[in-house]
DNA sequence: CTCTTGACTGAGG
DNA sequence: GCCTCAGCCAAGA
């Protein structure tokens, strides 16, 4: 195991886990935020093994606001459904209101 | 080592 | 606005 490698991880993990209740980001935001912008795809890559983990998966997605992950999760609207709970508006797997609930962690935090 | 795949993004038509 | 292409980096075969 080498520990700069799942440093990335964890530090995927950890801007997660700071995404506030009805908020959502983008991967491009959380990889900019650490610093590797064009490692977008890492993230959700690294998104893979937060199962198990505390990582609040769903409140990831991608740029346009869409729920491309959302296959990763157990049923097929599951992800949206914990959007929705969270005050998110979500139609067709894509977020309503997107600018309203992006969450930018280079501008918030 | 090389090739493929992938929860992405930006630029160009 | 949509579609397509290229770049990006890591893990697995």
């Amino acid at each position: 195991m080498k520990p700069e490698t799942l440093n990335f991880f964890d530090k995927v993990y950890a801007v997660a886990k700071l995404i506030p209740h009805g908020r959502v980001t983008s991967y491009g935001a959380i990889a900019k935020y650490l610093g590797a912008a064009k490692s977008a795809r890492m993230v959700g890559y690294a998104m893979n093994g937060s199962g198990g983990k505390d990582v609040p998966a769903h409140r990831v997605v991608n740029r346009k606001g869409l729920l491309t992950g959302k296959h990763h999760f157990d049923g097929t609207n599951l992800m949206q459904q914990l959007l929705e709970s969270e005050g998110i508006e979500v139609i067709d797997n894509q977020i309503q209101n997107l600018e309203t609930v992006y969450w930018d962690p280079s501008k918030e935090l």
